[in-house]
DNA sequence: TTTTAAGAGCAAACTATTTGTATATGCTTA
DNA sequence: TAAGCATATACAAATAGTTTGCTCTTAAAA
């Protein structure tokens, strides 16, 4: 789906659930609609501040945690201390490089042993981590 | 394994991995071998403070790094701010509950497809993780 | 034993995130 | 389409989780 589907998909999700669409809700959505790298708070605030006239930190924070309420966007799974945001919120799994930590997508969902699951409780969802080293990194070994 | 053999174990490859052996260390280890909750730093402070002689909070985050770094024991990938440990080194995955946010092991590793996951990179380890209402929560409701 | 490099404790620093509060603004409805 | 109001924003300050600097202590190799 192009970005300019999504952002009007997105204005008419958001009002529906009771969320104003302001620029900056706007701005940080797009933001993370178009980039493939799972951003923190942080990394969008570095990206959008120069770009749209009064955004702060904190709005970026608040942003992010009312998509999340409400399911326009997600977290993504990591080791680290900083929670990194993923516009994409059907299933699917990521791929984490050990060298330079950046975070791919991958399509795949998972296959689990069913009956081990359900000997623990009643699954919603499930996602797989694949922990390795990108092509990128790969590339630069000599 | 029994517990007392894998404090053997450990003590064992610590020493060879130029780790000393101290009580603190021995007692945090411990700790996270016999539950399978995945504490924090935090909730393995609260669990020692009162049964170990000298131990602080700032030697729980210090252990848990060292252990780390050296593979005795692994970060649990999570969504939230708070990072938590695994005494269970070996692949394996699990299982979040989304009502009282319990973690419990899977013996399962994630089936993913290679095709598509050797197009970002070289995978090295894959886990996965089950979201769910865990059992005892199903059987809270009413 | 003795020696010494590594570990422990405390306090203070740091980083990521949240909250209080006064002001501004989307958007419903009159 | 203007008005009113609930909701959003910015700023500063608070908080939570974690790390670091420094001094004293100790595990364990010799």
């Amino acid at each position: 789906m192009d970005l300019e589907r999504r952002v009007e998909e997105f204005k008419r999700k958001a009002r529906a659930l009771g969320l104003k669409v302001t620029p900056q809700r706007l701005a940080v959505y797009k933001a993370i609609a178009q980039r493939h790298d799972h951003p923190s708070a942080e990394e969008l605030f570095e990206e959008l501040k120069d770009k749209i006239e009064g955004i702060s930190l904190t709005t970026v924070y608040r942003t992010l945690s009312s998509l999340e309420s409400v399911g326009l966007v997600q977290r993504v799974p990591t080791l680290k201390d900083k929670v990194r945001y993923d516009a994409r919120v059907e299933p699917h799994s990521h791929f984490v490089c050990l060298k330079c930590g950046k975070i791919y997508d991958l399509d795949t969902i998972p296959k689990v042993n069913r009956k081990e699951v359900e000997s623990v409780g009643e699954p919603v969802s499930c996602t797989a981590i694949c922990y390795g080293i990108c092509k990128e990194c790969k590339g630069e070994e000599v």
